[in-house]
DNA sequence: AAAACATATAGACATTTTTCTATGTATTAG
DNA sequence: CTAATACATAGAAAAATGTCTATATGTTTT
């Protein structure tokens, strides 16, 4: 399987936004309505709506309506993708910092 | 420690960026220089150069002088915070998604 | 069917991002 | 010291992003 690194760049960008990291954060607690999440934030409801519309089609966040609301959670497998990619990056122990015995 | 989703914001778009998150992964297998990392894509010079510094302000790789080389390699402590912070995110099951014995 | 509520979409606008070309700076070789 | 090499910076331009107001859509209640 080729990585897919527009996919992870894709992933990473939903999450380089201050909101939505706090909103990703928010949701690890379970799931919240979009009226739930608002009153977190300064900012007004189509703003909100644009940056959930972003987390959902990055694949991180679901999304289901229920009634009149509309609730989010989080993605385990999109979450699990991420941290699979995170643990196969290591951080090489370079030359330089090794230090030889005595 | 007041949790600082702004810092982690800015890591994430850091990686929020296909040519980014693509060298990233590159220095994970060591320390690497710009002409070397110049070579796997097809971007001019200066872009590179951007990029790195992207990469660089954010914490996530080291930049070190080496004679007339610039030397990249990853920062161990930014990568364990990610980490950490992705292993605090537990997707919590929805009570839709549990199957309640039978 | 109409009203009320929650959310989505459209359009506009300012800001930020990404890329380039041109040029500057730092280091090494001759 | 000059030339060559590697990288950085400046400036410009196009594209993407984030925010708002206004309005539309979907759902439930009456």
């Amino acid at each position: 399987m080729a990585t897919n690194y527009a996919k992870y760049a894709q992933l990473m960008k939903a999450l380089g936004e201050e909101t939505r990291v706090k909103i990703f954060t928010m949701l690890s607690a379970g799931e919240l309505c979009a009226c739930e999440i608002l009153e977190e934030f300064q900012i007004t409801q189509p703003t909100l709506s644009y940056h959930m519309k972003i987390l959902s089609e990055s694949g991180l966040v679901n999304s289901r309506r229920d009634g009149v609301w509309m609730k989010y959670s989080l993605n385990r497998d999109a979450l699990e993708r991420l941290k699979q990619y995170f643990d196969g990056i290591e951080a090489t122990v370079e030359k330089s910092q090794v230090f030889v015995g005595r």
